[in-house]
DNA sequence: CTGAAAGCGCTTACAG
DNA sequence: CTGAAAGCGCTTACAG
């Protein structure tokens, strides 16, 4: 395992005129850069990151906390923020966060707080005050992408609107008899991805004079999954009453599971019933599911750029279409309608 | 950020004492030990990991490289793996490779030459020599799940045998016309769990002394996804010529996307059409789709132990199941035959 | 059982 | 533009 001593040794400099080229920072002349370059890679020296890191503060790595790898919009933010990281020559170290309780407490007490990362990404997932004082208060970047981190930077679609648009789509089709299969915790928490969407619906509802249809309660709350869509919307159209002719799902993949639960029922789409989700889930052209989409992998790249420039990092190989608005403000981020064949006119 | 000197001053003793007390190597008093941890929990120390791996040279780090975090089995295993990591204390840099180019040799030649990481754990990717013997030559150790890696040890399960079951199942029921929607390139690589399970198939049908169905080739390829098998399967129902009475699907999202292609060409299933896959993906059961099962978020439990037995980590929390095997002896990981609504006697 | 000292492999003022 | 020295925060022989 080569040292710098010895990269420096080859090229008959010192260890500081060594480190000097190779780290690109302070002067050296041309001559003695190529030579301890060509030296380094004779003997295929790479620096420790450690010893580096002991020194400079800087360990090149983030931090991704997310609660799914596994689900369709989080596995592509995943994608999308490794790429650009790792093109930044960044590593990036996954914590996969439950949604609470002392996993998660040790993820940000005893790992995060370390000095292994320079940033953090929060995807997906409400942190509390405490969370994000724990990175800031060792002055790291954090920044939540599709989440909310009180008094951090925000990166998020808006869902209040995307879920009015859907709404919409559906109010101007004629439908009057819709019901919404919200995500899972969406009456309690308010500020969340779930409650956002929850709240776009109503609200268009109401701007429709309409009351939301589907039984008991204003709206049907389901895990943000396809098996979790099934099973409630074989609840919401197995009911007796007066079905629904419309559903806004608060994610494609409750979509996917609302459309299984309809077949299972003999119910024809979309003549007696549409359906529109939320996302642009890989599947939705498949199954001619009407969605708004959205862009994870792009999400993810933008997450990393404006980190990137947070830390400093020159604008380099990483542009940042976030543009140049303030950390705090927060512009939302690219969404579309993308009508198929899920949806139609109401039946008469 | 206290360092071990603070800690050491608050309690009285010299910092090797204090280091001593807090990673527990060495002797130390309990009388003292419990005044160090008392006096580290109360200025809330963290040791450095890049100050402890500098000198220890471990870094509490494995690195696990991943062509897709996006597709069932590997986010099962991912997740899985995370897990089981983080409670053994340990971090996980991500590295999602892309098949081969540039990117690939940049992660291996750059990323995990360094020394940041204590052990690769390659899933689902067939390594070459080169990329092997780039870590072990560093004597990190490396593993394969459900790939290959000459000349490390292998964790998989036995992909032949799983596809002569569900090859076997269908026989059974009185199949003739059976095809094999295979992954994409299984026909180039042997060794490849989709040439595996390709050959899994092709053995069973040899045995029953039967041709497979589905006209030109003996297989059609498939994109080991949704959209691909739907695409393939689109190709293969569709073709005017004796239509196969079932199919083999090289994993349950080519089944997925081979029953969709069913539907739209209105074929009955089952009746006229029987469909198997392989894994037990999430969704299998509400599709009522026959499978062979494994277990990939065990199975990156499993891989961890393994990892961190071979790191020397004492059996502490992590059990392995893997029993006292020889590391380079290989016992498959466990299977089993699930048989749903997707599966029939072969119509007459 | 404990402490003083050396050293892991870098980078960074400080001189020159 | 370059080098000698100090130091980042730990752990580990080596004495005692």
């Amino acid at each position: 395992m080569p040292a710098i001593g010895d990269v420096a040794r080859l090229a008959g400099v010192s260890k500081a005129t060594a480190s000097r080229a190779l780290t690109g920072r302070g002067y050296v002349a041309d001559e003695t850069r190529r030579r301890v370059e060509a030296a380094a890679a004779r003997i295929g020296y790479i620096a420790s990151p450690d010893a580096a890191s002991l020194v400079t503060g800087r360990t090149k790595n983030v931090g991704v906390v997310i609660p799914f790898v596994n689900r369709w919009f989080f596995g592509e933010v995943l994608e999308g923020i490794e790429r650009s990281l790792l093109s930044a020559g960044y590593d990036l170290t996954l914590y996969n966060l439950a949604q609470s309780g002392p996993h998660r407490d040790r993820v940000f007490d005893f790992f995060l707080a370390r000095k292994r990362v320079d940033a953090v990404i929060a995807v997906g997932v409400d942190l509390t005050e405490r969370e994000v004082e724990v990175i800031t208060r060792r002055s790291k970047p954090i920044i939540a992408l599709g989440g909310t981190a009180p008094g951090a930077p925000r990166l998020a679609i808006d869902d209040r609107a995307a879920a009015s648009l859907a709404t919409e789509h559906l109010l101007k089709l004629g439908h009057v008899r819709i019901a919404h299969l919200a995500g899972a915790g969406s009456g309690a928490a308010a500020r969340s991805v779930q409650g956002l969407r929850r709240a776009g619906f109503l609200q268009a509802m109401d701007v429709a004079e309409l009351a939301p249809a589907g039984g008991i309660d204003d709206v049907i709350e389901a895990e943000m999954s396809l098996p979790g869509g099934y099973a409630a919307a074989l609840q919401l159209l197995g009911h007796p009453g007066d079905r629904p002719t419309a559903i806004f799902a608060a994610s494609d993949e409750i979509a996917f599971g609302a459309m299984r639960a309809a077949e299972r029922l003999g119910i024809p789409m979309p003549t007696e019933l549409s359906i529109v989700g939320i996302d642009g889930h890989e599947y939705a052209e498949l199954f001619g599911l009407t969605t708004v989409e959205q862009y994870p992998g792009e999400q993810g790249r933008i997450a990393v750029a404006r980190v990137m420039r947070m830390l400093g990092e020159g604008p380099s190989a990483l542009e940042d279409p976030g543009g140049a608005e303030s950390d705090v403000e927060w512009t939302p981020l690219a969404t579309r309608l993308v009508v198929r064949s899920s949806t139609t006119a109401a039946p008469r």
